[in-house]
DNA sequence: ACTATATCCTGTATGC
DNA sequence: TGCATACAGGATATAG
């Protein structure tokens, strides 16, 4: 699913593909995609007529498309959604829910999306930043990031780290996979209290974060069911590389017990039962 | 202010 | 074969 390096993955190939290039037509082809939008499927499609993208921005998993005249283009991939680059005469992929067209004429920008979690949105003055997304934290590969105000908020609360690690208000970019897989480097149980964890602990559970993130950058993002592509259509291979997510009854590539899913907020998490016991939970 | 849960959505896999 | 259910899970609304 795409968390924060599968959509750098995305904003790197948006950058190649369309900056520099003037919207000439939008079509739509299911609304439920712009339902976060405030006009509505046709305002969005009259209003982004016209436009002109500059370099692709990303905080956290939210990308945006700064136009030249100071809007924006905001996206949110969702579970599933997809920007793919092709050229018009290529037959429209399944599930394709918005197609853009140039003025140059050249390869239309595809959005693609099958679970329909994923919205599009034009925010007025967004250019700089949308202020739809100023709930949200910056990320950990945001040079502007206070990293010790980071671990005195993530110590101040009392929930567990992982409901913490997932909270886009408090850290943005970390989603299911790569908080388990940071987890699991940091040898923390996902419900240990937040606030009862030493700063280097949260520093230590942070540098993992980053660095399985940046190795699932450099190998072009994480390809779990073939749902994340790059805009090209290829997918990521980090997926041959997670520890833990996804690996259930598979020996723990650390000290071999058999790894365990356990249900977390309707959802999985991963760990291994021996080197991520519980301790310090919440509520004990 | 903080915490926790239900909800949205659809395709695939699994069980009976 | 067909039907029902579980599962994937990010963000938000809502309740506590």
């Amino acid at each position: 699913m795409p968390e924060l390096p599968e959509v750098e993955v995305v904003r790197r190939g948006l950058e190649t593909a369309v900056s520099g290039r003037t919207i000439a037509a939008i079509r739509v082809l299911d609304s439920r995609v712009l339902q976060r939008h405030p006009g509505g499927a046709d305002d969005f499609a009259t209003a982004g007529a016209g436009r002109t993208i500059q370099a692709p921005r990303r905080r956290g998993k939210y990308l945006w498309l700064p136009f030249a005249d100071g809007d924006a283009l905001v996206a949110h991939l969702g579970m599933s959604g997809q920007f793919r680059v092709d050229d018009a005469g290529q037959p429209l992929p399944t599930h394709c829910r918005v197609v853009f067209e140039f003025a140059d004429g050249g390869p239309q920008l595809r959005y693609v999306d099958q679970r329909m979690f994923g919205r599009l949105w034009l925010s007025a003055d967004g250019a700089e930043g949308p202020v739809e997304l100023a709930h949200i934290a910056a990320d950990l590969f945001d040079p502007l990031l206070d990293r010790n105000a980071l671990v005195a908020t993530i110590r101040s609360r009392t929930s567990g780290i992982k409901r913490v690690l997932l909270n886009q208000e408090i850290v943005s970019g970390i989603g299911n996979i790569y908080a388990d897989e940071a987890l699991w480097a940091a040898k923390l149980h996902y419900e240990t209290a937040a606030h009862r964890l030493s700063p280097s602990r949260v520093h230590q559970v942070l540098d993992a974060a980053t660095t399985v993130m940046t190795a699932a950058l450099a190998e072009g993002g994480t390809s779990f069911d073939a749902l994340y592509v790059n805009v090209n259509g290829s997918s990521g291979y980090f997926g041959r590389s997670l520890t833990v997510y996804g690996r259930a009854d598979l020996p723990c590539l650390r000290c071999g017990r058999p790894l365990v899913r356990e249900p977390f907020m309707n959802r999985s998490s991963y760990r291994c039962p021996r080197c991520q016991p519980p301790s310090g939970v919440v509520g004990r």
